[in-house]
DNA sequence: ATTCTGACTTGGG
DNA sequence: CCCCAAGCCAGAA
């Protein structure tokens, strides 16, 4: 609605996560930086993880190009969209090494 | 109202 | 590289 002032904050990462291009990644930290909270990674995952069973046809969160300081797709509790999201992101021309990490220093998002 | 849980990060040893 | 402690917030029971 039109009361950003109190607005969740998961609308404000939102908003970040679905400003990163297609074939870049960001960190949870990274999103919460330029959301403008700077500690407020967990957050980030968490507000992510609400937004499993969002049917946001209309207004997609790439959820998929936020993965961990370490480089590597996060273990959620369950498993599901974990191979998903490799899937994805390869499919945006993200590669992965041989230990399933990403190369950050080529992929990782450059905020402007 | 209280308690528990959950896609994390960073710094220090 | 690994392990530990602290910081942070929202939603469900």
């Amino acid at each position: 609605m039109t009361t950003p002032t109190r607005a969740s904050r998961w609308q404000r990462f939102y908003a970040v996560v679905r400003q990163i291009p297609s074939g870049k990644v960001a960190t949870y930290g990274q999103v919460a930086a330029l959301s403008g909270f700077p500690r407020h990674a967990r957050q980030v995952g968490y507000a992510l993880f609400a937004l499993r069973s969002a049917g946001d046809d209309e207004d997609p969160v790439p959820w998929h190009r936020v993965v961990n300081a370490r480089g590597e797709i996060s273990a959620r509790s369950e498993p599901g969209p974990e191979p998903l999201q490799r899937v994805m992101l390869e499919a945006e021309g993200v590669t992965f090494d041989t230990f399933g990490r990403i190369a950050m220093k080529r992929h990782q998002w450059r905020a402007e």
